[in-house]
DNA sequence: TCAAATTACGTGTACGCACACATGTTGTAA
DNA sequence: TTACAACATGTGTGCGTACACGTAATTTGA
């Protein structure tokens, strides 16, 4: 291993010379740095990570910006077990994460949350941008002071935000087009449900249609597409007969796509008889999704891998504090299939945290 | 952030003592030990691990055994690729990583690569045991002489290998079944294609097919599975006019499995007409194979995300050389789901490797 | 009772780098 | 010649830990 010193001494130089050139801080002359280059590159130098992380130990203050979850909406819980895995791994460079969660149909406990983040002054804020309309107050106080952040999740354009860090849905849609045709037969119809106009999710399973019906016009434009949407959130049991009825009128419906992250309680809802004869697709491997996938009930997930979107996060804002790295505009996250045969063996790395806490 | 030296402080001894208790070294008296102990968990005191590796720096040698890649053999640029991203990372940790090739179809090289690698007198080995005879020798040797050693990639059992890092062919097997079902209907029939008969991957692909032979009868004992092989390996071009003549002896095989990489060697020489009726399955994202995806060829890649297999090989031996951290004895590799339309946003760290070297 | 052995703890240094500060060197104008 | 920039380079310290070594305190044994 070749350190610094090996360098300054074989340049016959200090070792401030070296690390001057090698950060570009100028102050050392043309000739000097010439030869100094010329040994680096020849001798292979290369910075010692750790030492150098070790030396530059930052004092900073990150702060993140999460929906809350609980037994009915336990999709965030993911996302933040990848936070809290992200801030463990940054706390030994002197990076603090502190969390703020909110309720995901609340605008005002958004706002609220806001509101004790910033008092914090955190250096970074990493956030989901679920409501528009605050969002934008929120990134005027952060681009006022200056504050860099990044969104994680959900995609809102627009807010000049340092980088996006999710799922593409346009794109998932157009796979779920795709699985959806390949179980299907030629003549065979299908069905989109929309479980919930959320707030929050509306834009992305709004996409995610729109890539499911792009994906039929492309390639398969005969085939029929039928939506059946329910505006009250909980009253999805009650809706079952609504289903069921829509199915029985329409029997060569034999592919289901669910946008919302909910497709467990559309297969809870339908008879039983007839699921037997459907294919559906759906998203996120939350655990009632995964139960109903095990059961054969549901074909496939598209997962996003929220845990490591929201690790991911933490540590994209890190290497930008400390390295100044700045990420591209977009990061997106994969477009997992699961089925039953292969959720063993996915999502390892969230499994491992488990785990360990 | 809360170090040793508070610690100390609080406790009114040095730091020495403190890091005594904190790795059990002993040497200390019972009421010091609960002492220190109490405060270490009153505030929360974590090892920063950054400190820690600079501090625990070792100076350990590894060495790799890996089939050589070429413009023929592509497949283990990935691994490789892998390999190399893990050494570079365990590199300022005092570890480095020497790679020894081989020819995958040469035992003596297999042998010779080794004799070389030894007289390095690595501390550890991480390899591809691809040849059963001549690996028991190789691992007499490094057990004789307690160097730990791991495999990836080709799973031989029974070689108190420290572990096991790669993909479970059985159930990659399911899973192929499992996607081909989907996309053929009722009476359909199916065609396993073995391309060839390697003498290392015949394991892995004799169990590929086991375990899609299983899924079928299972769930579908009624479809009729067929088999053509190929066991001269080059001649898969010529034996195109075999292959058509079976397919159209057999009109109702609309699914073909390829256990092998080489799904895309066998697209090339089906009648293009024909083809478009097929729907393929095969295994691992060659650049071939990805061309052929791409083109709406092959339905499905199944990837076993070499690289990464090559990363964590390195990554989990350094941690046991440095941490003394035992792996499991088998650490599976994703079954991941690859088709035209989801393949862009897989493999994102292999790729960001090849942009950044 | 006293030296030796054992135990309990403190001290100092190394790890490799980043960065602030000190020191040196050259050139230029008064 | 002196004074003083302006630039070039050297020095020292801190980061938090691991560990070898040293030293004091206590115990043991004859």
């Amino acid at each position: 291993m070749i350190t610094i010193k090996d360098i300054a001494k074989e340049a016959n130089v200090s070792v401030g010379t070296v690390d001057r050139v090698l950060h570009n801080r100028g102050g050392v002359s043309p000739k000097t740095e010439d030869k100094i280059r010329k040994i680096l590159k020849q001798k292979k130098f290369k910075i010692n990570t750790i030492a150098s992380s070790l030396a530059m130990k930052k004092n900073l203050n990150l702060a993140t910006l999460i929906p809350q979850y609980d037994g009915e909406n336990v999709f965030w819980k993911s996302p933040m077990s990848g936070i809290q895995k992200g801030s463990q791994e940054v706390n030994p460079y002197g990076i603090e994460n502190h969390i703020f969660t909110f309720d995901q149909f609340n605008p005002q406990s958004y706002t609220d949350a806001f509101k004790m983040l910033i008092q914090l002054q955190p250096d970074a804020v990493v956030m989901v941008p679920i409501f528009i309309k605050e969002t934008t107050e929120i990134i005027q106080t952060l681009s006022h002071r200056k504050i860099p952040y990044l969104f994680f999740n959900v995609d809102l354009k627009g807010y000049n935000n340092l980088c996006y860090i999710g799922q593409k849905s346009f794109e998932a849609g157009i796979l779920a087009g795709k699985l959806t045709r390949l179980c299907i037969d030629s003549e065979d119809e299908v069905l989109i449900v929309l479980t919930r106009k959320n707030l929050y999710d509306y834009e992305a399973n709004f996409e995610r249609v729109k890539g499911f019906v792009h994906y039929f016009k492309e390639n398969k434009p005969e085939t029929k597409i039928h939506e059946l949407q329910f505006d009250e959130p909980s009253k999805v049991e009650q809706s079952g007969e609504r289903i069921n009825d829509f199915l029985k009128k329409h029997p060569q419906i034999k592919g289901i796509l669910v946008p919302s992250s909910r497709i467990s309680n559309v297969c809870r809802v339908i008879d039983h008889d007839k699921l037997k004869e459907l294919k559906l697709v759906g998203f996120d491997t939350t655990p009632q999704n995964v139960e109903a996938l095990e059961k054969g009930l549901v074909t496939f997930l598209i997962s996003q891998k929220s845990f490591n979107q929201g690790y991911k996060s933490i540590k994209t804002m890190a290497n930008y504090l400390v390295h100044k790295k700045i990420p591209n505009n977009e990061i997106p996250t994969p477009l997992e299939i699961i089925t039953k045969e292969n959720y063993n063996f996915s999502h390892s790395e969230e499994r491992k945290y488990y785990n360990e806490n």
